[in-house]
DNA sequence: AAGTAACCGAGACGGTACGTCTCGTCTTGCG
DNA sequence: CGCAAGACGAGACGTACCGTCTCGGTTACTT
């Protein structure tokens, strides 16, 4: 995140190894253990290469998460805002339920007492998401398909709020299925006023 | 939680000085540096003490937790649906902001890779708070303040969900205090079909 | 050598694992591989119990080698003085060429860079053969037998020198054997002046 | 030592920065800290030219010794060899005394677990000044001035042992300017039979 | 009232992982 | 191709806590 090294020698080698080692390790044996040495156990390489990089696991494992999403959760827009926002709520909570999941709850507990690791993933991870997703509710509001009274912002956090919480709150995977539901009954709150 | 030691014989004395600890320490180091030790060292107190009472930190941390809140966080009922759920939202955030909300953030990220205590947070911190909330939405429900086709605890879910996604992912205290328009927000997808 | 714990809570067990384990490492991969991890894992022992008993290795090498000599060094008092300081010397050269010695000679070593073991080199080990030595010396200048005009600590740092030297800078172990021809030859400079 | 690359087009200007670099951080730090890379950082270098031409800190450190001295310990020969050996003995615990003593110390401390260093040690060292003693002691022998019935090899032995003695496991250099009376006292020993 | 059981404080123990240090090798331009 | 520079795999360092395990000592029931 900070690297102090020069970037132009890292090794990319390296850098793949360590990044897949997170997700390995904690399919193998759960995301408690995934330390530190076990990634570079798991990678092939030397601890010094990991806290050369990254200033933590978390921060590791948030690289993980980012370069193992790549792009794939761009925002739809088929016009059917309803439908936009399920399918992306749905894509993202079904997400949260497997590998990927198990490792990003854990970025999040850590990220309770880094403040730094914080930072990094609100400003790698939600930001950059939130900011589509609000780029598609201006364009729905603009559509007259919700009140235009309120702050995209807003209206993303209502949306994304309850697959989070069900995620490190809840009793389990079932729930996360009423997710059409939800964006349903909110989007309710969200409507126009004329509507 | 499952002491098989005798619990008539339990001193109060190194009870309280334990869950005592846990704030002075969390207020002294922040959560970070709540460590058993910590909190043994704090308390004048030995470890196996700790041991014999709960079975990680995590759990000696949510029962500090509950023991401070007490019963002060019962639920208004004024008749105002609206005014009481922004009253009792508006202090649950603000809990949330103070001591008591750093070692109830640092005991949800515990959770995550702790089932036991994720099941005794959801049993004696969450459902009982879920359940007064329950009661008061039936009791508006009934009262047809608010849509009668939706489960209430989906309904808990949609109006806490903010609350702790901001708590535990949000920039800073300053956007807990827009609770109330939130609540306003949400309802408005809650109201009764014929309003 | 100088335990801020409570020694009389200590282990006698991890001490005498601990101590053998450190002639077990050397002997099985040389005095080279005998780290603290390795005398820890050979001792099954953790490392800080270690670490809380000794300030380094050199210190718990001195103290298994001291522990291994025991008192199977003492000095011998035939009356003859060339007699006794032969056998007392080809023990010492012995001594240094097995086992015991690989480890010496890696004490001595560490001692060039660490002022604190060397102190106790000195201490512990050296100190108080010397004594032993020249209490005996004392006894074969009082018979007569050697010149009274040198100090028998002198006289102990010309007779115990060459066996170092030859441990420390020698070729191999077959030159420590002319150890009687050196005692024979450096008791001629030290014969009473009227002989 | 065993240099693979090709010699003649060795930088003159590399080879003289790293063996002053090592008297260099010696001074600065103490040999405990003289390091590979701390002499490649100090003399400029990188850590392969190092490796390159040396296959050890102690090989290195060896050449910088043996460059610093140069032949400047040459045996006088004055035909008194009492006055000669102490004149040589004084001069060598001098410089042992000093900057050279410490890197020297480290050197002999390293060879114990090296054998290569040990034998380059007794080769480039040890041997070339033990052969001029012997040569200066044959002389003394064929002027009847020292007895004939022992190898000079044991000689030097004897003679030079107490001073590595004093500087290896003394306890302060005040002790090493006790020389004279060592050597006379040894010589006593060495006399010829008739004297 | 004495005996005794169990909790208490204290802290040493066998471990695991930490984050750092140095090693000796490998890789990459520059001259 | 030797060089300066420095990233790399490896692994020991000394530290912090973990959770377990003795230890006396001090209550607080038992008989």
């Amino acid at each position: 995140m900070t690297p102090q090294p020069n970037p132009e020698r890292r090794s990319e080698r390296a850098r793949r190894a360590i990044l897949d080692a997170v997700f390995e390790v904690a399919a193998a044996k759960g995301y408690g253990k995934v330390t530190i040495e076990a990634i570079a156990a798991a990678a092939g390489v030397g601890k010094p290469t990991i806290y050369r990089w990254w200033p933590s696991k978390g921060a590791v494992a948030l690289d993980a998460v980012n370069d193992r999403i790549g792009d794939s959760m761009d925002f739809p827009d088929t016009g059917d805002i309803a439908a936009d926002l399920t399918a992306q709520l749905t894509a993202v909570a079904t997400m949260l339920t497997g590998d990927i999941g198990t490792i990003y709850r854990g970025i999040i507990a850590e990220a309770q007492s880094d403040p730094g690791l914080a930072a990094d993933l609100r400003a790698t991870m939600l930001e950059p998401r939130i900011q589509r997703c609000v780029r598609r509710l201006d364009a729905a509001v603009a559509a007259g398909q919700l009140r235009a009274d309120l702050p995209a912002r807003t209206m993303v956090d209502i949306l994304y709020a309850p697959v989070y919480y069900r995620i490190l709150l809840g009793a389990g995977p079932d729930e996360t299925l009423r997710s059409p539901l939800l964006v349903r009954t909110v989007l309710e709150g969200l409507r126009p006023a004329a509507a």
